[in-house]
DNA sequence: CAAACTTAGCGAAACCTTTCGCCAAATCGT
DNA sequence: ACGATTTGGCGAAAGGTTTCGCTAAGTTTG
């Protein structure tokens, strides 16, 4: 099996997640709700990738109600981490810092997020 | 066929796209040289990968030479961007800036870099 | 040139992800 | 309680990735 820290979902796994993020825990039935309005995937297919996940960790599920409730496993800042972590490792070589540059270099931003990152900037040259 | 400006490499597609990023265009050989030090995979699997890449486009091959040489399709900035703009399309619903703070406050940055992410800071603040 | 070696490619196996048809169990409406 | 509907699960098919054995073509060496 992977090894469920570092493992990336796959991507039809993480449209799932991102419905359990933005919904909070639910029923299969309004997963795939979401899901089947972008793409028209059966609801057999929904039932069985929740368990595949919830087998690999990624969803849990409370099966003392009835219709079952699952929820994602980890927040979004969470998986956020480790998909930064690989890419950071995987393409940049360990440069945390390049990223950023690049993130920059292409986003929008409102002015208090400027302000948060100029924040965490003087937080970091303090600490070196 | 997966459509080529899109796709995310996948993870041995990845393990090479980083060698060749690293060494340059270079023949099978050497790349392969690069690839069995970490897994034990084999001369033919690397051969037939960098078939798969080339005919999805991820690789180029110059085979007027005779060890024919193989070079990234891409440069690792373009395919960092693919990625970022990825991770926060589906993960953080298109806030780059988020992303941006999450690398931040996570990471080690040498005075420099933090210099020139300042340097981007004003201009995005400029541009607004 | 011939033998020994290196390089390129094919096809299929092994493995993982995603899909769904079909059945059984649970729940609901009357 | 009974028939209709919803829910959950199994197993297998379909599709993609990664692996490699085997063979052919090209290159080097004596």
């Amino acid at each position: 099996m992977r090894a469920l820290g570092s493992a990336q979902p796959t991507a039809v796994e993480l449209e799932i997640l991102r419905v359990l993020w933005e919904l909070g825990p639910s029923p299969v039935r309004a997963i795939h709700a979401r899901l089947t309005g972008a793409k028209g995937t059966n609801y057999s297919t929904t039932v069985k990738m929740l368990a595949v996940m919830l087998h690999k960790g990624l969803v849990k599920r409370d099966d003392q109600v009835r219709p079952h409730v699952y929820r994602a496993a980890m927040t979004r800042d969470r998986a956020a981490k480790g998909y930064l972590h690989d890419l950071i490792d995987k393409v940049y070589n360990g440069s945390a810092m390049s990223l950023v540059l690049q993130a920059l270099s292409a986003g929008k931003a409102s002015r208090a997020e400027i302000d948060e990152a100029r924040r965490l900037l003087d937080q970091m040259e303090g600490q070196s």
